[in-house]
RNA sequence: GGAGAGGUGGCUGAGUGGUCGAAAGCGCUCCCCUGCUAAGGGAGUAAGGGUGUUAUAGCCCUUCGAGGGUUCGAAUCCCUCCCUCUCCGCCA
């Protein structure tokens, strides 16, 4: 959400903000519903305070023994009166929220400008895609070779963009897990947490995947209104909702492992094949909570913690920039970690490291108590994939792939697999 | 699932229709006194929003789990929901 004083104050600045990335903003209807808010508000407060005192002088009449029915009937006409402003400046309201909760971030300035995915800028590389003398086999293949990874009987349990591992491959699923979890916690020092993997509206519309982008989401059917997390990113950023946290706590720097939902509404045709692109995926995710003035260098950090996972994992990789019509709803900025995927030729995206600003923050009323002022006030979150275990687990099968088969483990997963050095092939 | 109790400011906790944004205590900040790792005295100390200002100030509205209702007036009465605690049952 934005700060609604910034598009009162100067709302074609906003506006062409918002242009940067595509999105539309009618000035001329926000600033109608805008003047109608003004003057319904000032009149609606203007009725209550008459009402407070005229209340407060029965009051007293009461206490002194006096007859106050004809007090109350001179308040009555107020009520009536107040009473039809409050309906007028809700509905008012609610429509100036509207168009608040669904308007995207404004994007940081280094951003640069673009129109899609193609026009994503490069910001650096890390290791080379490695060169075989021969043809390299998708995952899918891989994993059905191997009889490890299964498909066609996630699509008979479950249905399609499910996945079914077994054995050393499952193994190597969990022990990717687990070697992210304690890199992150022992070499990086975060927090690690456990959340449930069940959310409210309210948790979700803080972070801003409600109300805009509900279709995205799997929600329970019940009595109560629960939707499956999309990310982590959802119960972890939301444990400080409505808080005001101590500047010599921050930044705060959580780590959590989660599985994700998504309906992948929308996707229809894209990544049909294989692990790429799931109903449910496991992940390790980073939030941090910072000052302001610290949340860009905190986003280097961030994405500079993610990138280690691939080095330690000896996994080639790009980082590139967003621009500024291809960047999220809630992001000012964000890096993408592209993996190389042998199959493909190419690096695809393995993690997303995005600052958000105050954007959430101001959803879910976060601040924190600036000592400089002693006042509260809203601080900047960030999130990152550090990094996605189904993405992380082809990636490695792809690229260690030897020609009989065989999947070579990267050093780094040796100890969570009981030693092994290698998945056999079969 | 059954029975009961309860949700008030950073914390503890009073408040059952009006002068209550809310006693008291703790904590915290500042000042004084006193000196030395004790104590005493005084003052201050919620958040959100509106208006307004270069920025302040000021003024106003709202908020006692959430949402509705009754009333001139609600922390206080009524309804619905959420959550916490205790006991029983069940269970990983």
């Amino acid at each position: 959400m934005l700060d609604p004083k910034l598009l009162r104050s100067d709302i074609h600045k906003v506006a062409a903000e918002l242009a940067r990335r595509g999105a539309k903003f009618d000035v001329e209807n926000y600033t109608a519903l805008e003047t109608r808010r003004k003057a319904l508000q000032v009149r609606t407060e203007d009725l209550q305070k008459e009402r407070n005192a005229s209340s407060k002088s029965i009051g007293q009449a009461v206490h002194r023994g006096e007859d106050v029915e004809p007090l109350k009937a001179a308040v009555a006409a107020l009520g009536e009166e107040l009473k039809a402003s409050q309906v007028e400046l809700t509905q008012v309201q609610e429509a100036l929220e509207a168009i608040h909760m669904g308007l995207p971030n404004i994007l940081h300035e280094s951003v640069p400008q673009g129109q899609s995915e193609d026009d994503n800028v490069e910001i650096r590389r890390w290791g080379e895609p490695q060169q075989r003398d021969f043809e390299p086999r998708d995952h899918v293949d891989l994993g059905a070779a191997l009889g490890l990874l299964d498909f066609e009987v996630a699509a008979k349990i479950a249905g399609s963009r499910f996945a079914v591992m077994k054995g050393q491959v499952a193994r190597m699923h969990r022990a990717l897990i687990q070697f992210m979890l304690d890199t992150h916690v022992e070499e990086h020092g975060y927090t690690e947490l456990y959340v449930p993997y069940m959310v409210n509206r309210e948790s979700l519309t803080g972070t801003g995947q409600l109300p805009k982008f509900e279709e995205d989401l799997f929600a329970l059917s019940g009595e109560q209104e629960y939707f499956l997390i999309p990310t982590a990113e959802v119960p972890v950023t939301n444990l400080s909702r409505g808080d005001i946290i101590e500047a010599d706590n921050l930044p705060l720097r959580m780590v959590c492992h989660t599985p994700c939902f998504r309906s992948e509404a929308g996707s229809y045709g894209k990544d049909t094949r294989g692990m790429i692109r799931q109903h449910q995926f496991e992940k390790v995710e980073l939030v941090h909570l910072s000052r302001p003035d610290e949340s860009y260098a905190e986003l280097e950090t961030l994405t500079g913690h993610a990138e280690s996972i691939l080095q330690r994992l000896g996994l080639a990789y790009r980082v590139i920039v967003l621009c500024t019509g291809d960047t999220g709803f809630g992001a000012s900025k964000t890096y993408d970690i592209e993996v190389w995927m042998p199959s493909q030729n190419k690096y695809r995206e393995i993690s997303s490291c995005s600052n958000c600003g105050d954007f959430q923050a101001r959803r879910m009323q976060t601040r924190w108590r600036n000592p400089e002022t002693g006042k509260p006030e809203l601080l900047h979150t960030l999130n990152g994939s550090g990094v996605a275990a189904g993405r992380a687990l082809i990636a490695v099968m792809e690229n260690y792939q030897q020609a009989d088969g065989s999947i070579v483990i990267p050093e780094v997963l040796r100890r969570y697999m009981g030693g092994a050095d290698r998945i056999p092939a079969t």
